[in-house]
DNA sequence: ATATTTTTGTTCCATCGCGCATAAAAATAC
DNA sequence: GTATTTTTATGCGCGATGGAACAAAAATAT
């Protein structure tokens, strides 16, 4: 029973019968039911289950599993955006800035309750992306993202002398990316969140100090 | 309709009635089954379908869904293994061997018809993990196996003196075990070979030069 | 108070998925 | 030629899945 999830008497109502759930909790729901089975594995009962809506009013509310699945892919990006902008666009140097992008994302790998789930994206998106050019389309580019916004502080990196101006900025960020995806398919088979940690420890130091 | 699907008469026949289909060629389609729509999304009809076996001979001749898949994922990591093993261990340089790794994948990733399935573990696997303790095992297991034939070739580099002595092999291993996981998620969202063969190439040679 | 609007909750229906039971076929053993 | 063995092939049943229709509820508008 999570708070929140009833909606907040705060918002203009327009007409009929108030909502009985928060469309933005209920979102959240059903991406952790994704998040547990993956798309295909995924019914609307479960979701239905998992948010306490019943079948129709999630159809109403957010269209069919499919459109409920991508509003959940493009909700989980934008929070890894943001996670992504407050570890690397910090006073850090390099190397911690890059670690709290993955204790973050560790964070967010180990959350919620049961084995780890690993990445959203890894862990679902990649298997329903090969008949589904719409999740092709946002996994491709929230991993630019990811790439571009690990480019910037590489560069910036360069720019502040923490790093050899000699450096490849685009390709360790391509690394970086890799590192991230590494760590989200190791965490849903089991892998322990302190080894993860530690491995990411190594390969950061391999990315700044090699 | 391909050739070999048929039993070859060249084997000792029991009493009963000869089988219609080579079992190893079944699996071979039953996996090509799976890899499209990964384990969940793909039923014991359509692996029928694939196989050109009906569902009761496919229960008698490898068990449940379960069992055909947990074969398939387990003939994958055998032919994945056996990839490295010849891109790894000839006479080319560093950087030669893991481009070689990286080609003969992408030929695998891009291999079938249709867009690129990428990788079978990161694309299937993955997924069915969480819920799944044996898929965990052989996942665990399979990239532990490539981690270390990584590190086995960057230790024969710095014996080789290709590699500086203080390079770190086991956390160079991990990056290139990264980067193949990247490629493998990144071709089954609708990257272009020519580009992943480039970023590949860059990644390998910021990780031998650098 | 009545009407209108919006959401909820129940129910039905057609299809799919998987296991199982049973019949038919194709080989060998005697 | 008949029996036995092993596999193939067909069909049935039950539960799950997803869509839609319809009635009930809870708010606002007048």
């Amino acid at each position: 029973m999570r708070d929140g999830t009833k909606i907040s008497a705060t918002e203009k109502r327009s007409r009929g019968r108030p909502r009985a759930y928060d469309p933005q909790a209920a979102l959240a729901q059903a991406r952790d039911a994704f998040w547990k089975a993956g798309y295909a594995g995924t019914s609307l009962d479960d979701i239905a289950a998992a948010t306490g809506m019943n079948r129709p009013s999630l159809r109403a509310a957010f269209g069919d599993k499919h459109g409920i699945y991508l509003r959940t892919l493009a909700d989980y990006w934008a929070s890894k955006f943001e996670l992504m902008h407050a570890a690397l666009d910090g006073d850090d140097r390099l190397a911690n800035s890059l670690m709290k992008v993955y204790d973050a994302s560790l964070a967010l790998y180990f959350g919620g309750e049961g084995p780890a789930r690993g990445c959203f994206v890894v862990g679902t998106a990649i298997t329903a992306a090969h008949a589904d050019v719409e999740v092709q389309q946002l996994v491709t580019e929230g991993f630019l993202t990811l790439d571009a916004a690990f480019a910037r502080r590489f560069e910036r990196a360069k720019t502040e002398g923490e790093l050899a101006a000699a450096a490849d900025a685009t390709t360790l960020a391509l690394l970086a990316t890799a590192t991230l995806q590494s760590l989200a398919v190791r965490a849903r088979t089991g892998a322990a969140r302190a080894s993860l940690r530690a491995m990411a420890r190594k390969m950061v130091d391999t990315l700044c100090g090699g």
